[in-house]
DNA sequence: GTCTATATTATGATAGAC
DNA sequence: GTCTATCATAATATAGAC
């Protein structure tokens, strides 16, 4: 039961610093989090970074991969789950675990935020290596959805890339600002549904079937 | 002309290290930033800090103050410029002026999302002090316009406020990445009043006016 | 009002004991 | 695999010269 106490833990003990690292490096930027922050968060001892990592540069881009690795078979079990429906039905699927997706993990969503505001080479790479496929994808299905934002086929699917991206995610990224300005917890279960309702309402219009089921 | 090199330019160095700080510390946050950083973007000795706002937080203190300013003075003047229109227009009004303002300084959003986002006597000063007064003024506005969302009247004004300021500005917080992604730079004005377009008809749905002027 | 020098602390990285 | 000790560097803050 206890085993974390004890030595000869090496799996367990590098993925506590991965989830760790996502943890303090979204929350202060690459820069601002410490690697001895990150091993205290973990419950290790500092030393095993380096171990495990070599330095905090590629404990970064271990930690970016592992956050991504659950993200894109969600969204791909999203797509592929419902092989005949139609575009819209699918969009709505992609759409809804989106909001389930950053609700549970805000801290990949600050980690999103953080490094994608300043240019330098994190930011390409995280872009080039994660964040474009995810475009692609989204700009193809929104071609398929048919531009339910009044988008004319010649405006850059960008606006409305960043529209689901900000109104999905903002609110869990800013939980803390959210409940003192309005009383409202937004991890809580009613408040990620209501989320999610109103972000598939406003890129998609009124639902024309039965609603969706909750992502699990 | 060029006075800037000269001695005795007391508030013309205060007013530099105050713009210098909104963006350093919107860019690598509170932590991150560091004097030296500021003082040397602002053309000014780090010593210089010291003597006039004393601490590195009392100089976040009043670089907020500062970028706040601006801030409240148009969102007032959009409400107010249009006494006898109805809630529809006024709230077209408030969200175009929103976005041309996040797409001007994006280093605003920068510093507002960074400090959102965490627990904290900064966060709590910022709110108390800048947000809270935005979000009670959005949410009246909201009400009056009839929840336009397809919300319910029992629904809490947070989905609408952050779907709001993250549809409006994460294009403009995350420039550089949607420049990679995409292609598209987002700062350009065409690109501007394109994503004024995308939300507020995503907000409010079609115009059924003329269209609102361009913010200056 | 501007700048230099320095005290103190914290960081990333490493070497080596167990 | 884990932990302690240590080094070189960079940060904030302060004192004080001009």
């Amino acid at each position: 039961m206890t085993q974390a106490a004890l030595p000869d833990r090496g799996p367990d003990t590098r993925n506590r610093i991965l989830e760790a690292a996502l943890d303090v490096f979204a929350e202060r930027g690459f820069e601002g989090a410490s690697a001895r922050q990150i091993a205290a968060q973990a419950g290790v001892n500092h030393g095993l970074i380096a171990y495990y990592f070599g330095s905090k540069k590629k404990l970064w881009h271990a930690a970016v991969d592992h956050a991504f690795g659950d993200m894109q078979a969600r969204l791909e079990a999203a797509l592929e789950g419902s092989p005949g429906s139609d575009a819209r039905s699918r969009a709505a699927r992609v759409i809804r675990e989106h909001v389930y997706y950053v609700a549970r993990r805000p801290a990949f969503v600050r980690l999103m935020y953080e490094e994608g505001k300043r240019r330098g080479e994190r930011m390409r790479w995280i872009v080039d290596r994660h964040v474009q496929p995810l475009y692609d994808t989204l700009a193809e299905l929104m071609r398929e959805v048919g531009h339910p934002l009044g988008l004319d086929p010649d405006v850059s699917p960008a606006h409305a890339f960043y529209v689901l991206a900000g109104a999905s995610g903002l609110i869990f990224h800013q939980a803390e600002e959210c409940r003192r300005v309005s009383g409202l917890d937004p991890l809580e279960p009613a408040a990620i549904e209501q989320h999610a309702r109103v972000v598939e309402r406003l890129l998609l219009g009124p639902p024309i079937e039965d609603p969706q089921e909750t992502p699990s």
